[in-house]
DNA sequence: TTCCATGTTCCGCA
DNA sequence: TTGCGGAACATGGA
């Protein structure tokens, strides 16, 4: 589920495993996930170089790339977009998992699979990571320190969408998808039908603080529904027949803009 | 067989 | 011109 808790615990996955390894050797196994980069380039780019830090800018994560020389000409970043089947797998044996699209393979034998089943994802290259953002038009991070409530109230409050389809509007605020949104409208008790620009301040105070608390538990919870709390719709979301968890009525679904959405009837009324 | 799925992008319509 | 909603994209599972 890449939204921004999941890309967040790649993000530790990646520290944990591969920071400062040396790639030996790089296999681009599909090219429809390059973005603009070819896959020579990329090659050339990434072989013998260091994997230095990483940096997660609302669903993106951006590794940084570099070597030994003073000379930092080919420095930059590789860029790293889950679509909606992305992952990371560290491993050392010696085939790749099934749907494997990019390998880096490293100096001490293991390598790190970027798995994309639905190819939706993006492999990228970038030599300035924050203008990649820019030219993106993502908006702040969703868990970004400057996100105040003031800020979140005129990005939000000014939007004649619902509710729903605001949050998940990436050049507003980056990083919230279908599933999240869900989650914290639902402990917010807002439908997620609700036009933004008619929610009451204490509604958009609520959703703000449940927006930070959704996204800090869940990626506490190592984004893993059965690791989260059990007020969570997450925790039965899809569960044939689940039931709301403060009052018991069943889950209800909708489509808003296109994408289903799970909500409780009586605690989030239109 | 048909429908649906956590992603973004593009097109048509106010 | 801008904002919004829906379809398309690729693939596999129910």
């Amino acid at each position: 589920m890449p939204e921004l808790p999941d890309v967040q615990v790649f993000k530790e996955y990646l520290d944990a495993t591969s920071l400062h390894q040396v790639i030996r050797e790089v296999e681009i196994f599909r090219r429809d996930i390059l973005g603009g980069v070819s896959s020579r380039s990329l090659k050339r780019r990434l072989k013998g170089k260091r994997l230095e830090s990483t940096w997660r800018h609302g669903k993106f994560l951006f590794v940084r790339i570099g070597d030994d020389d003073d000379d930092a000409d080919d420095d930059g970043w590789l860029v790293l977009h889950f679509g909606m089947t992305g992952l990371l797998e560290y491993s050392k044996s010696k085939n790749p998992p099934e749907h494997t699209r990019l390998l880096l393979h490293f100096e001490d034998g293991a390598h790190l699979a970027y798995i994309c089943m639905r190819l939706l994802g993006l492999v990228d290259w970038t030599n300035d990571a924050e203008r990649f953002v820019q030219d993106k038009e993502l908006g702040i991070d969703a868990l970004g320190e400057d996100l105040d409530f003031e800020q979140f109230s005129e990005l939000i409050g000014a939007k004649q969408a619902a509710v729903k389809s605001a949050l998940m509007d990436q050049e507003t605020i980056a990083g919230l998808g279908n599933v999240y949104v869900d989650e914290i409208l639902f402990q917010a008790r807002v439908h997620p039908k609700t036009r933004a620009a008619r929610l009451s301040e204490k509604q958009l105070r609520e959703i703000f603080q449940q927006l930070r608390r959704v996204l800090k538990a869940a990626i506490r919870a190592r984004a893993q529904p059965k690791r989260m709390p059990k007020s969570f719709l997450l925790y039965r979301r899809g569960e044939n027949g689940a039931k709301c968890p403060r009052c018991g009525s069943p889950f209800q679904s909708t489509k808003v803009s296109g994408r289903t959405s799970y909500f409780c009837s009586r605690c989030q009324q239109p």
